[in-house]
DNA sequence: CAGATATGCTTGCAGAATCAGATATTGACA
DNA sequence: TGTCAATATCTGATTCTGCAAGCATATCTG
């Protein structure tokens, strides 16, 4: 015979649950990789969607969607990894108004040395999830960011 | 036959769906409860932890590792809450090293008044889930917290 | 009990992200 | 065609966070 106190709500656990358990492995395995490879983390999700995209390339926009940040901050990201030689700039032929951020093989190479890293941390990490587990953890993140996209 | 490019590691994949699904909804629902109740997402999640505590106060280090921040970060976001009137500090009366971070009268308020705000809003975003679906979403985050924190 | 070490918190400094606003280009439509 | 709205990006000011260092208090050890 518990008052339901909202916040209390299950909902409001669950998404605390999973603030939780992404920031605690934002830190650690970010902090890994960053201390083992040099790469931020922030700089390796970034690389990653380029080196997966066609032409190893993207829009800033396209880019700041898929890395959950503001044009503005991938502006000056995109900058930085400039600068470290790992991204170039390219003009959009037919629309003045884009501008491409291309991976250089210098990119590809830290990246490829990175995933390497990045992979034995993780399966670290997921040393007790079993095929099954993660098969269901990926459907339902995948039907999360779907549901937030929209 | 594709040859296994480093970056193509199903964990790195699966952890990227974790990255974006959390930033995405972070950016959302954080985005909404602020615009509704003017209360950031941060300072819902440590006003959350406090008011369910036993005394609804917590020593900064223990709201640090629970709200994922350091401590650094914690006795700043304390003085804006202070300032705020949401929060006080409290001397502990047997280790005078350690601050308790309180939750206020006033600070309860705007809290349960962003919980059914944000509680609605969670509604929407996990609409599609069932009971089973969540379950089993909180079984997993769970588990990937606590090997996290390990 | 004295000295060394560990713990808890705060502050100076610097890096990075956001918001708001400016600029440039494109597309739509009367 | 000329004007207006929409789109894509960049820049200035502000805010927040973390790291490193510092101070105070507590605990351990000989």
């Amino acid at each position: 015979m518990s008052s339901p106190r909202p916040i209390d709500d299950r909902l409001i656990t669950t998404f605390g649950r999973l603030v939780e358990a992404y920031s605690q492995l934002e830190r650690r395995l970010g902090g890994a990789l960053q201390a083992e490879t040099g790469l931020p983390h922030v700089w390796f999700e970034v690389l990653l969607r380029l080196a997966r995209s066609s032409q190893g390339q993207l829009t800033m926009s396209t880019l700041a969607d898929e890395a959950a940040l503001t044009t503005s901050g991938v502006s000056r990201l995109v900058d930085r990894l400039l600068a470290a030689g790992y991204v170039e700039r390219r003009p959009c032929p037919t629309d003045r108004r884009i501008t491409y951020a291309a991976i250089t093989d210098a990119g590809r190479e830290v990246l490829d040395r990175a995933a390497v890293v990045h992979a034995r941390n993780l399966r670290r990490t997921f040393a007790d999830f079993d095929p099954d587990d993660l098969n269901t953890l990926d459907a339902l993140l995948d039907r999360l960011r779907r549901t937030a996209t929209a």
